[in-house]
DNA sequence: ATTTTGGTTTTGACTAACCAAAATTTAATG
DNA sequence: CATTAAATTTTGGTTAGTCAAAACCAAAAT
């Protein structure tokens, strides 16, 4: 029987939980239902029977996290998702800040044949317009290596390649001052202290941001423009 | 609150089921059991509820029929289907066999936003592929008047505007003989006793359908090709 | 070693939607 | 008019998913 709509969302949850944070580590049920919306029971009995199915691996009071089959769902729940969004954007002309709500949506009905389709029509993407990786139709998620603004060199340029939070007000200020994926900066300093990063562009413009929206915003090392 | 899919198709059913009988009389509720895939009783569980909300008009062992405000809200689940079926038709490239059952899902999960991209992206259509009148956001349904190949004048021009059954072998047999919405063709005879109807379509051809597939196919009189 | 604290699990109860089968009503027929 | 058939409604029960609040556990603080 295929998973409900619910289960796809829990394990999708797990997934994102998870992945930011020490690897092999579970995630809190506590921090599951909040990424929910359910209070802790909730999730306590949902990841319970998630277990029994054997698509999560569950221990009592230390947290939760996916099986080898949870992940393959859980993946190729993301990959309709950043398909979706990625569709919204490019052919329907939404706003990126805009998508991600409708995709939570539309990723519980699109049949295979659909997803396909989209697929095609955009040429195969890697990414989706946030920068997030899409699995491919068995499940596999595409290598990537990267770091944050937080953990990257200083003085040497990086290229945006993802950004890790879908909040539309978020998504508004990285627009706006251009940290979009495939745009280029440079970390000019860290201040511990005043919990802040400054960065300049490539045009010279100088921004300061805060470290939570630092992290937020993934980037791998420019390629050194070989052109001569 | 915003109704629950199911409700929107309990309104939806209502509405395609009294549509086909005589102007006024109610749905028998074993009839829109069936149409429902559910058993009787829970029709009628459900239908009295409708009923407390105001969206239906039941009378016991009667039957349904809507409400003036579960109209509307009929028009508008059937705006988003056949709205949505155009789409996957005109832009995505699917074929007129297949996209009713994708349509039924996402019907229920799109935003207004996104309707109202994909009417302007199709240049704000009257019809489905199927033919079928598409209501507007207001949820009213345009004009439109026309007989069937059962009830239109023989011996004269008339073409095809709209295809009243969306089950896939039997459009596509629609679409092999050419029979589709903008074709025109003209009834030559009906035979009672036969239980058939011929036709002969603009390029000479001969066809004998049973009355129950000339039932299911609307045309209109084909305008005078007037351009003396 | 005990208390506090914060997170977790359990329990009991609720809602939407469904089915199976018994009871009822309407309609049809002898 | 009585009977029976067909359709409809009722009744009782199930499942998925949820919440509120009570009970519980583990780790830190006393």
């Amino acid at each position: 029987m295929l998973p409900s709509s619910t289960v796809e969302n829990y394990l999708k949850a797990i997934y994102l939980g998870t992945s930011q944070r020490p690897d092999g580590d579970r995630l809190p049920m506590g921090h599951l239902a909040a990424a929910l919306g359910v209070v802790p029971g909730t999730a306590t009995t949902m990841v319970k029977a998630l277990a029994e199915s054997g698509l999560v691996d569950y221990e009592p009071y230390n947290g939760v996290r996916l099986s080898a089959a949870g992940l393959t769902l859980a993946a190729l729940v993301l990959r309709r998702h950043r398909l979706i969004e990625l569709f919204l954007v490019r052919v329907m002309g939404l706003g990126w800040d805009e998508v991600h709500d409708e995709a939570e949506h539309l990723e519980h009905v699109m049949s295979d044949r659909l997803i396909a389709r989209m697929d095609e029509m955009l040429g195969f993407p890697q990414v989706d317009p946030h920068g997030d990786p899409i699995p491919n139709a068995a499940g596999e998620f595409p290598a990537h290596e990267s770091t944050t603004l937080m953990t990257c060199d200083t003085g040497t340029p990086v290229t945006v390649t993802r950004i890790t939070d879908q909040e539309a007000g978020f998504l508004r200020f990285v627009q706006q001052y251009g940290l979009m994926p495939g745009h280029e900066l440079e970390v000019v300093a860290r201040d511990e202290a005043a919990d802040a990063v400054s960065l300049s562009g490539p045009d010279g413009q100088r921004l300061t941001i805060g470290t939570r929206a630092a992290s937020k915003v993934r980037v791998s090392a420019s390629q050194a423009s070989s052109r001569a």
